[in-house]
DNA sequence: GAGTTTGAAACT
DNA sequence: CAGTTTCAAACTC
């Protein structure tokens, strides 16, 4: 907090001027700063000469802004991570800039009182010198949302200062010393400047409104779109290391962000060097990440950057580890490969995906015990594996009914996803793995099955015919729409909200009243767009009935299917941390954020779009809750017509949690959506605060359509 | 654990 | 689109 030190920043670009005058001999001859320590903050100092005074003249709040940041982020993410960032300041020729020059950006006009909106006009071609005493800040929004995140670690600023001081000196050569065209560089980096400016408006608007973080990122990914087109332009003629590659690869990164958050918590919180050990596509569905989403897409690019530049490195340990890692991973197929083949919101709720952005298709894991404890039923529901690993005896399941015992009891709210096909190979709908797009894992006990990495090409063609087919077949098949969203953002989870199945189920027997009804199994109540016959479903009669008026015959039926079979695909996390959620732990859970149903879960892989993903707590109640009164939809219909159009400019799966009142069918995201795709492979954590965003977005552009 | 029931998925 | 078959989960005993 205390002001810099005088000595320290007058040196001024020119200052080589004087250092061989007698005055500044005399001057330094009695100062105490070495000249070599002096010479050392030169280089800093010439460069900061581009940027406003206030640059020059941080507030010391400044400072501490940033400490905190990096002390944040070098918690956030794991000491190799932090490494690696470190180890990266050096190179100007990777993503780091544009996420760096966005942090800055974003610092700068956190503090509009200091600084000076024209002195940043360093875009982010050319701030790097600056950036590399800033590498490791944090994004704000980081600290903001990752509540999850354990404080206390937070390093001094002694130390934080050193290590930035360390870095600055070992930049010598600053990017503006090989610039010729300063003032073209200027004009353009302040274009620059002033895009990541809107970008952080936009950010700090959403955070404020707390609403619309899927426009955010659409926003953001536009003006990076821009940005990005600028730097290539000036990049034209000028130091290549400007030329930030990484820029581009940051915007896919935004628009991929769930795959690369997802590999992140698995390269970097697992530690585990699997993650980029591909062997396939598989993912650990990570729930509760959702709060990072931005920031790590935003800001911890480099994070991301680095971890595949050290896959190399981490290939050698992939095999020993990977016997370890299937005991702790949930494998989820990626289509990211294949655009137009999708990656679902079911997909996206149940599934982690493990994809790393377009090229990096790595595996993502994480650990069991990351998961909060209240986030269980999400994790283990996109982690079929997990029994196995909690069991510590994978021989113990060897016998697929030990198998599944095993998980029933352990997964008892988490719906994780294993099958038992036999003559399907596990490459049709009826696998339930292969339904969720995930592969089969060893808590498996289906025979002949391709389901698994090593077919990965087979899968995807599978899947991509009967996409062809049908394109909804992966899409959740339960829908879900939230009439309302807290104002405050929180209770969200007791505002009422419908959900209802698909396509309708054919029930003609069992008169919705067990889980050979998908809407039953969903806990969804039935609706005009099912042809069940007698239906009696407890969560919502075909007709219009609800539990009030069943008898108590169906009521007892309903609770005792609801509680004691539901609870493993629409267990709802009430989680403890999450309490105003209104999008159901379950979908959470699966979504990818995981973002589909039986598929995705985690972010919004987490968040089942399919009876998990889309599904609410309604569904997921399976305690008291189980059975509820009809839910009431509030949100308009999405005309069929108009989902796609939707889905293509929305991009986000949340769309899918629009209930179509009038029964008509939501298309599923595709694929070939950059911004849906990246959420559909991913697993990340949902912050409440992200999922009333979500849900707030979702609703405005809903209405608004 | 085996067998039956059920309804979705796949096929024709 | 309708009817039939296949399939695997759900369910029963």
């Amino acid at each position: 907090m205390d002001t810099p030190d005088k000595t320290q920043i007058t040196p001024t670009p020119s200052l080589s001027k004087f250092e061989d005058s007698p005055v500044f001999k005399y001057i330094n001859s009695l100062s105490p700063i070495e000249l070599a320590k002096f010479r050392q903050t030169d280089n800093a100092f010439n460069s900061l000469a581009f940027l406003s005074p206030s640059s020059l003249f941080p507030s010391p709040q400044i400072s501490c802004h940033r400490e905190s940041r990096f002390s944040v982020k070098r918690h956030h993410f794991s000491a190799a991570s932090n490494s690696s960032v470190l180890q990266s300041s050096n190179d100007l020729n990777t993503d780091e800039g544009a996420s760096k020059a966005i942090e800055q950006s974003y610092l700068y006009d956190e503090q509009p009182g200091c600084l000076n909106s024209g002195s940043s006009s360093k875009g982010v071609s050319s701030d790097q010198l600056d950036d590399q005493s800033d590498l490791a800040i944090e994004l704000p929004r980081t600290l903001k949302y990752d509540c999850g995140s354990p404080d206390g670690n937070l390093e001094p600023c002694d130390e934080i200062l050193k290590n930035t001081s360390e870095k600055v000196a070992g930049h010598e050569a600053s990017p503006f010393q090989h610039n010729k065209d300063e003032g073209e560089e200027r004009q353009m980096s302040f274009e620059n400047e002033r895009d990541l400016r809107k970008i952080r408006r936009i950010m700090r608007s959403e955070e404020s409104a707390g609403c619309d973080w899927v426009a955010i990122v659409s926003d953001v990914a536009d003006l990076l779109t821009t940005n990005s087109s600028i730097i290539y332009e000036n990049i034209e003629g000028q130091d290549r290391r400007t030329a930030d590659p990484g820029t581009t690869s940051f915007i896919s990164t935004i628009l991929q962000f769930p795959l690369d958050n997802s590999n992140n918590l698995e390269n970097t919180e697992t530690g585990d060097p699997s993650g980029s050990c591909k062997q396939s596509k598989l993912g650990v569905p990570v729930t509760d990440q959702t709060p990072a989403i931005l920031s790590t897409c935003l800001l911890d690019k480099l994070v991301v950057s680095d971890s595949g530049l050290n896959k190399d490195d981490k290939g050698e340990k992939c095999n020993q580890s990977s016997h370890q890692q299937r005991s702790i991973r949930r494998r989820c197929l990626v289509f990211e490969k294949s655009p137009g083949f999708g990656l679902h919101l079911n997909s996206l709720a149940n599934t982690s995906n493990d994809q790393s952005p377009l090229s990096k298709l790595t595996p993502s894991t994480m650990k069991r015990d990351e998961v909060p404890h209240h986030n269980k039923a999400v994790v283990t529901d996109n982690s079929p594996e997990t029994p196995a690993t909690v069991s510590g005896n994978e021989t113990d399941l060897n016998s697929p009914e030990k198998k599944r015992t095993k998980f029933e009891h352990v997964e008892e709210n988490a719906a994780c996803k294993r099958c038992n096909c036999k003559r399907s190979k596990c490459l049709k709908l009826y696998c339930d793995c292969f339904a969720a797009g995930l592969y089969c894992i060893e808590p498996c006990s289906c025979q002949d099955c391709f389901n698994k990495p090593i077919h990965e090409n087979k899968v995807l063609e599978t899947r991509r015919q009967i996409e062809s087919r049908n394109p909804l077949a992966f899409a959740p098949k339960v829908i879900r729409s939230t009439d309302s969203v807290s104002d405050s953002g929180g209770e969200t989870n007791k505002t009422p909200a419908s959900a209802r199945h698909k396509r309708g189920c054919n029930c003609k027997k069992s008169s919705c009243l067990k889980k050979y009804c998908e809407c039953f199994q969903a806990g969804v109540g039935c609706s005009p767009s099912c042809r069940c016959e007698g239906c009696k479903n407890r969560f919502g009669r075909k007709g219009g009935g609800d539990e009030s008026e069943s008898d108590g015959e169906d009521l007892e039926t309903c609770e005792r299917n609801a509680s004691e079979k539901n609870s493993q695909d629409i267990a709802i996390n009430r989680s403890e941390e999450y309490p105003d959620l209104s999008v159901p732990s379950s979908d959470l859970s699966r979504l990818p954020f995981a973002y589909s149903g039986k598929l995705s879960g985690s972010f919004l892989h987490s968040v089942r779009l399919s009876p998990q993903l889309c599904t609410t707590q309604e569904l997921g109640s399976s305690d008291s809750s189980s059975c509820r009164p009809k839910f009431e939809s509030h949100l308009q219909a999405i005309p069929e017509d108009k989902t796609a159009e939707i889905l293509k400019h929305n991009l986000s799966p949340v769309v899918l949690k629009a209930t179509s009142p009038n029964c008509k069918r939501v298309s599923p995201p595709h694929l070939h959506d950059p911004v849906l795709n990246g959420y559909g492979s991913r697993a990340f954590k949902f912050h409440k605060s992200t999922v009333l965003s979500l849900e707030c977005a979702l609703f405005i552009k809903v209405e608004t359509l």
